[in-house]
DNA sequence: AGACTGTTAAACGATTTGGATAACGCGAGG
DNA sequence: CCTCGCGTTATCCAAATCGTTTAACAGTCT
């Protein structure tokens, strides 16, 4: 195997650009529509040389797919440091996520794509993380609220739903691209301003809507 | 064209049964990965009628992307009626937003997969719509939303945000329904009852994240 | 009967995939 | 120094598949 003995005579970094281009290529083609030459391409490579690597494009797919998401998911955790109080690890977590989907919009997409044709590869990996007991970015987030709530620093909310909707607010705008530069013209113009925009309101508008309530009854403005 | 004249002979619904097995495909496939074998064999016909009807391909990807898109948007426009308060207003806009999509999952998936191969066709069709006055969905709670905080019944936001927000509370759990149903075990078993939560949920959070703030400074929990 | 329409089967050319082959460059080790 | 192994390219190949075209068939209408 190639990545076990990287180093036999140059060190070839081969890999890690076949990696790169085919998580590009699979990303915005789907698993069906990349072509092998356009991986090859894009690495900058001979086609003869991915199965020379990747002995078939399943395989090839499927190596992407796994270490990208283990790569993906964990790096996603780290970028997620645990804060003290509630308010700063909710900031922590929005800021964080954003910022490292901004890093790995390419990982994301592939993600997307393979929950829009059915998304077996990706459950099976999600799944198989999960139950190693690797640590799952937004379960700590969870964690830390339902502590809020218990301590009265935040209102009885339903913290899946909660949770669901941060994920949301924070991922689809990347996913979703073409269509939001429709409406927000600053996200096409200046695309690192418009995320910092974003990260600030998602906070302000969660921080309002998880403030525990002073009597007022859920559900109402007024 | 077939369209113009459908029924000469037989009235033949096989049109229709194209475009929808054509979306079905398109989404979950994408536009290259999509193979006219498999379109035809879930709209239950010879491959060689696709051509027939649609002379190519990339026309009949362009048709059930035109069609589908106008007449998505359209339906959409309609069923977000417009009600008198802001509360009942976003109330409608949520739950009318998602229980059309529950009814259009295939038009949006299709949407998003254009989205992920560099939306080309999606941002032509969109500009197109907006570019003709058709009601574009978003853009009248925009301005129910402004006209709430001009009357102080919401606070000051960034309403291109907040609606963005919205959406992505709304849409985002269809399009990534896989890893959602990890995390929310409900999402799997009563998708249906899933969904009314998640209805509560959005509109909940989002009155208690617009209420006006009395005194208390944006951005603080307490 | 003749014309027209929806439909199918069969075939064509081009592309894609998986794979094989030979050859080349180059460092490592004998 | 020579040889071997490995990464790499070029080239070719068979099989499958894809998009597309063509010819023929089966109804229906006039």
């Amino acid at each position: 195997m190639a990545s076990q003995a990287p180093a036999a005579t140059r060190p070839p970094d081969t890999e890690q650009r076949i990696f790169d281009a085919a998580l590009t290529v699979f990303a915005r083609k789907g698993r069906d529509g990349a072509r092998l030459q356009e991986i090859a391409d894009h690495a900058g490579i001979n086609r003869a040389l991915l199965h020379y690597y990747f002995r078939t494009k399943e395989q090839l797919y499927e190596a992407v797919f796994e270490h990208g998401c283990r790569q993906f998911m964990a790096g996603l955790s780290q970028s997620l440091r645990a804060e003290e109080g509630v308010e700063d690890c909710l900031r922590a977590f929005v800021y964080g996520y954003i910022d490292y989907i901004y890093e790995h919009q390419d990982m994301a997409r592939l993600m997307l794509n393979e929950c829009l044709c059915g998304g077996g590869v990706l459950e099976r990996h999600l799944a198989a993380a999960t139950e190693a007991r690797e640590e799952v970015p937004g379960l700590l987030l969870e964690d830390r609220l339902r502590a809020a709530i218990g301590a009265g620093e935040i209102r009885e909310i339903d913290l899946r739903h909660t949770l669901l909707t941060i994920v949301s607010a924070c991922l689809f705008p990347f996913v979703a691209l073409p269509t939001v530069r429709l409406f927000h013209s600053r996200a096409v113009e200046d695309f690192d301003r418009f995320l910092q925009e974003r990260k600030a309101h998602i906070v302000d508008l969660l921080l309002a809507g998880l403030r525990p309530t002073e009597g007022v009854r859920r559900g109402k403005l007024a």
